[in-house]
DNA sequence: AGCGCCTTTGAGAGCGCTCTCAAAACAAAA
DNA sequence: TTTTGTTTTGAGAGCGCTCTCAAAGGCGCT
């Protein structure tokens, strides 16, 4: 099959390229007839407009790329990402949108890269996830113009950008309260003051406690890096201490503090309630299973709505999309008996 | 910042769009002087070549597709494609292409883009994830003459498309001598008949088994879907007819697997060796800990080289990479004793 | 100086599409 | 029939790049 153009499709229907291109792009004002003849030779020949001829024409390619910084190392264990990329795929389809993905795993990958995709025109717009190093990127990518969403609240320029984020604080306070209303007030927490959606939920975790009368104890925080591991470690520290119930920031990290709380001997939620942060599937199958805080919209899918409507409404007003969440209450908190698998 | 043209850095420099563009592509046969006052102009205003007016130049997007027929419902669960994506991403950017992203969560959203994929030349070639449903894409991928390579043993005409794949046959071979040389003789299988790879897997425990003059038994092998929950059903059906021993073919099937075990009170692997396949993270992190076949090399990566060695050099003669497999011991095949973390 | 040869440069066509603008076709009104 | 107005169509420029080809420039030779 050679390859077919408006120029030949428009020789063989005996009208010119524009009256094909009118036809292929739906525009009225052309007789039935025309149309007609013209779709069934399109139709017979199998043409397909040549997507990178158009792009330049309407200089957009309606390609949006997911841009990630800093792949963590072993991103395999990286749950956020393996539900995110989907996620975005998928809602890219909805809207006829192609992602590309930029995923870096070092600085000099990424400093190679990143001036590139933003000045070669081959995106039509990014949705960057939220890193410890915002900074260096969010002023080029502000000044360059090119549309773009962060997923994540970003650490600076908050009020010149768009993000969506879920609403951390909000589920935090949640997850205390749930733990304070169930008797519980020595709560410890792991969480890694190193990212903003962790500080975030360690801030509604003080909230809840504060609200009840309760002061936030130092030697009641662990510092983990959303790793099992990390989780194992933390709560080996925090088990000295004796703290009737923790609130984990993360399941990945909730794993690893259930394994630890298992090898000393502790009992959940017999002797401890834990409460845990995302709903990741593994939530849903450990001993016992964790109750933990949801987000029921995905931020990639909502991401990528935003993104697109800055693109197609070339409104550049910064938007801000806190997605909410809710508790799911399993077996590790101690308010259900059941150990469910 | 205007957007700049060769045309533009031109006029800066005081020569024509033809000079620059050579200088940018870095030709010889340019006056050294020429060269440097160009380069000096592009340094300044910050140059970068239009990505899709050069696609439209070279009919080359330096796009290559990852394209995923048939996303499993929660694909969260799916540790091979988290693996896979990050992966081909990391050997994109070596080779200075780009990634796009076609996965497919219906076959209406599949027919819908194939087509145009195929057809629209956005990608300079296609990564395709083998599946059921091979036979409905192979032929038109065969005929659009778009380079691809399929990832996984296609179901047909192997002989006429390049495909990377792993020792899947060896490796299961590999595991099941393990396992007989451990002593064992009543080994059950867990597998998933509906998938190649599973099934190269299948035959290679049935060679080994032959080898060693044993006889395969129908009743010790029972199917799954590469879920945890039906390794975990597999593993309740298989218990009944006591073997010594099991191989599954997923260490997603083997978390079930163990959890089947463990509530049925059956210690692993002091009363039944369990040997794995895929060496996933969650591989070391279970109690006891897999002994599992893991692939060393990337079959992501050997993917992209190998599409991207088509590209480049035009020969379009299929090629076939076998990823050879090794064995990693562990706990649970009883060969150690330590139940490490 | 005149000639031929090699290197360096620019003009211009071409990639396949969109979109403006003016011409052509048609319909309705006079 | 002519005129006016509306709809439909085509010619052609433009998107920003590459690449061929021919012209210009530089060089050494006779």
């Amino acid at each position: 099959m050679a390859k077919l153009t408006l120029d030949e499709i428009g020789r063989l229907a005996g009208v010119s390229r524009a009256t094909v291109s009118r036809v292929v792009n739906n525009y009225p004002h052309i007789r039935p007839e025309i149309r007609e003849r013209v779709q069934k030779v399109i139709a017979e020949h199998g043409f397909y407009p040549n997507a990178v001829a158009r792009s330049l024409a309407l200089n957009a390619t309606h390609i949006i790329g997911l841009f990630v910084p800093n792949v963590v190392r072993f991103i395999f264990a990286d749950p956020y990402l393996s539900a995110l990329i989907p996620e975005i795929s998928r809602a890219c389809n909805a809207h006829d949108y192609t992602p590309a993905l930029f995923l870096f795993h070092s600085q000099d990958d990424e400093q190679k890269q990143f001036q590139r995709i933003l000045h070669a025109s081959m995106v039509d717009g990014l949705i960057v996830t939220a890193d410890r190093r915002d900074k260096e990127f969010m002023p080029q990518l502000i000044d360059r113009r090119l549309p773009f969403v962060l997923l994540g609240r970003p650490s600076k320029f908050s009020d010149r950008i768009s993000y969506v984020d879920s609403d951390n604080r909000g589920g935090a306070y949640m997850a205390t309260q749930h733990l304070l209303k169930l008797g519980h007030r020595r709560i410890a927490i792991i969480t890694n003051s190193l990212n903003t959606a962790a500080d975030d939920r360690t801030e509604g975790y003080r909230q809840a406690l504060t609200e009840a009368g309760l002061t936030f104890q130092p030697e009641l925080l662990a510092e983990g890096d959303f790793t099992e591991l990390s989780g194992f470690a933390a709560m080996q520290r925090l088990i000295p201490h004796r703290p009737d119930a923790v609130f984990v920031v993360s399941d990945t990290m909730s794993v690893g503090a259930l394994r630890a709380l298992n090898n000393a001997g502790i009992n959940v939620p017999r002797d401890m309630a834990l409460v845990s942060f995302d709903d990741l599937p593994v939530a849903a199958t450990t001993t016992p299973a964790l109750t933990t805080v949801r987000q029921p919209l995905g931020n990639g899918a909502l991401a990528v709505a935003t993104l697109l409507d800055i693109i197609k409404s070339g409104d550049k007003a910064p938007r801000h999309i806190i997605a909410p969440t809710e508790l799911i209450v399993r077996a590790s908190c101690g308010a259900v008996q059941s150990g469910l698998t």
